[in-house]
RNA sequence: UGACCCAUGGUGUAAUGGUAGCACUUCAGAUUUUGGUUCUGUCAGUUAAGGUUCGAAUCCUUAUGGGUCAACCA
């Protein structure tokens, strides 16, 4: 409804203008570099949707392709997971999946004849003393004593540097650019560092590995890559792209064009991958899964669908400034998914107990009830109903405020699908907690039954299990996993600080209808009026286990805080 | 204190020299056997000052504010 009117965005603009003038031939090839050192997480489908969506939009392809130069970090858990996530968020990569470290060999070539070009040299300084001589953004740096290197002694050190001669961090390979330079990346960029470690793809082949500066730009050459969309850090990258780029280019091939565009920054959570990972490792969340984690794993055991995200990914837009997005927007697109297609049940999540006196004991009745009002071909179901029910806690009050409309002494409600009902008192134990709410019912007027009263409007409708009918089940709520819209965005004070303590809360009481028994890991329903919930990968038909999604749009809740 | 980038309602994002639009949010109302959904209405914006132009959110200058850059990480 808005793909025809919608306006391109500044990366859409360019690709059209590129396409126009012939540029690569018109082709449009992305890629998707993720490394394989965490799991991906809502910022990444932000680039999946906008990577694989411009070259679908153009008829062009795109790679999925692990950035894996640092053995030290990476793990073929991650290459897994990635894989995992990114067929479930509906995207598709052309072939297999690629690897940099595909590239190594190639690599290394290259490299060899930007030392022959005497472009590259090898420096025997510690890591220490080179950042010395890198200067600030503020004062040039100071060349290396070993600049000057024979093109001869360079390749022979280079070689002996693969050869495994050396120790780690005794030499690297570095670009001869210009030490002076106002951009920090162009004062004579390492890219080759040793680093005797198993990788998990070429296991001890190596023991020199190219940085990301060099293997980045020369993988997306490798591949064809026209467009290499990144995040805006990576801007000041952009000239070191080139110039790498420019040593081994020939007019025949594609270019590949480095575009930067701004991350996506959700408030009330924080959005890189090192914290992400800290959460985990010191145990403050349950995995890398947890429904509280803004990673794609998480969000899928929380029951988002893979189309809420794409779509929240789409609504965001595409731009260069720097923005923090409302997480009440993904929780807006996750709702209007589930509101088509979630089958609506009952579930009572702190229930009371309620007896309708005048129901006939040992009675039991099969109501019809519509599984989705929203979808008419989701047919109807049955539920029971019978003379002692559950109810939700929160829908009782004794004495109620003015414009509470649920069920008090006295008053009135429809249960959904069933009768209407009358409070005529309660039960309290020696507290003066309520534990039983004693009504009668209006037999005429059954939901359906096209009678006169069962067509009498009351104000409030109720939610209801059959209390003999009904099934246990243990329900998990989630709310944010910070209490600071900002957490990461404090100088002084670390994001750990800023975690929510009622994050989770876990109701061990609840009462289903029966239906809900059958239902499979990962299936999303709404639980009427209260909100959408999946079952839990954990769950067990003995032990039910639901997570909140997100809870329903709630009126009511807002007009008690106005009070 | 250098280089580079950015600046449109509360939050995002359009308008590509010619009527500042869309979405979320806010608020109000209608409908409703979910206080949901849907529908209608509503509040609210071009950082500032100069300049160019018949006309500037858009081009230029300056200021202000924000961001990025000094890993043998990506």
């Amino acid at each position: 409804m808005n793909s025809e009117e919608r306006s391109l965005n500044f990366i859409e603009q360019i690709v059209e203008t590129d396409i126009q003038n012939k540029k690569n031939k018109g082709l449009v090839y992305t890629r998707f570099p993720p490394e394989p050192n965490g799991y991906l997480h809502i910022g990444h489908a932000k680039s999946i949707v906008l990577n694989f969506g411009v070259a679908q939009k153009y008829g062009g392809k795109t790679n999925l392709r692990f950035d894996d130069t640092n053995p030290v970090t990476e793990d073929t858990e991650y290459v897994d997971s990635i894989q995992e996530d990114i067929k479930w968020l509906g995207a598709e990569w052309v072939g297999e999946a690629r690897y940099a470290s595909d590239y190594f060999e190639q690599l290394y070539q290259w490299a060899e004849k930007i030392i022959l070009d005497g472009k590259a040299y090898v420096d025997d300084q510690s890591a220490e003393i080179i950042s010395q001589q890198k200067g600030t953004p503020t004062q040039p740096g100071t060349e290396s004593p070993y600049r000057s290197r024979s093109v001869e002694e360079n390749l022979d050190l280079f070689r002996r540097m693969r050869a495994g001669e050396f120790k780690n961090g005794v030499k690297v390979l570095r670009a001869k650019i210009d030490m002076a330079s106002p951009n920090m990346h162009m004062r004579d960029p390492i890219m080759y560092r040793i680093l005797h470690a198993h990788h998990h793809r070429t296991r001890d082949q190596w023991c020199i590995y190219p940085m990301y500066d060099y293997a980045h730009g020369q993988s997306d050459y490798i591949e064809g890559i026209t467009h290499s969309l990144c995040t805006l850090e990576f801007e000041v990258h952009r000239p070191l792209y080139d110039w790498f780029l420019e040593q081994i280019y020939t007019q025949e091939t594609v270019r590949p064009r480095q575009i930067e565009f701004a991350r996506l920054n959700l408030n009330y959570t924080v959005m890189s991958k090192r914290k992400l990972l800290e959460l985990v490792n010191k145990k403050l969340v349950n995995g890398w899964d947890d429904p509280r984690m803004p990673t794609i794993t998480g969000l899928r055991r929380r029951g988002y669908t893979p189309e809420a995200i794409r779509t929240f990914a789409d609504r965001i837009g595409i731009a260069r400034r720097d923005n923090i997005i409302d997480v009440g927007l993904l929780e807006f697109s996750i709702r209007e998914d589930l509101n088509k297609k979630a089958t609506r049940v009952m579930a009572v999540l702190d229930p009371i107990k309620l007896v309708i006196d005048n129901y006939p004991n040992g009675k039991e009745e099969w109501l019809e009830t519509e599984n989705n009002p929203e979808d008419e071909s989701a047919g109807k179901r049955k539920i029971p109903f019978g003379r002692e029910l559950f109810i939700e806690r929160d829908d009782f009050m004794e004495n109620p405020p003015k414009k509470y409309f649920r069920l008090s002494p006295g008053n009135e409600v429809r249960l959904k699908s069933a009768y209407i009902i009358k409070c005529v008192n309660v039960e309290k134990d020696e507290n003066g907690v309520i534990k039983l709410i004693h009504c009668t019912y209006d037999e005429e007027s059954r939901s359906g039954s096209g009678t006169e009263a069962s067509k009498r409007k009351v104000k409030g409708t109720l939610h209801w299990v059959s209390a003999q009918h009904a099934i246990d089940a243990e329900v998990r709520l989630y709310d944010r996993l910070f209490n600071d819209p900002d957490p990461a965005g404090h100088k002084d004070v670390d994001f750990k600080e800023f975690l929510n303590p009622d994050s989770l809360t876990i109701l061990k009481n609840c009462k289903l209808e029966p239906m809900l028994a059958n239902a499979k890991a990962g299936e999303g329903f709404q639980f009427q009026r209260l909100g959408y919930f999946s079952v839990d990968k954990d769950s067990m038909p003995n032990n039910l286990l639901f997570n909140k999604t997100v809870g329903l749009k709630d009126a009511w809740a807002k007009e008690m805080v106005k009070e």
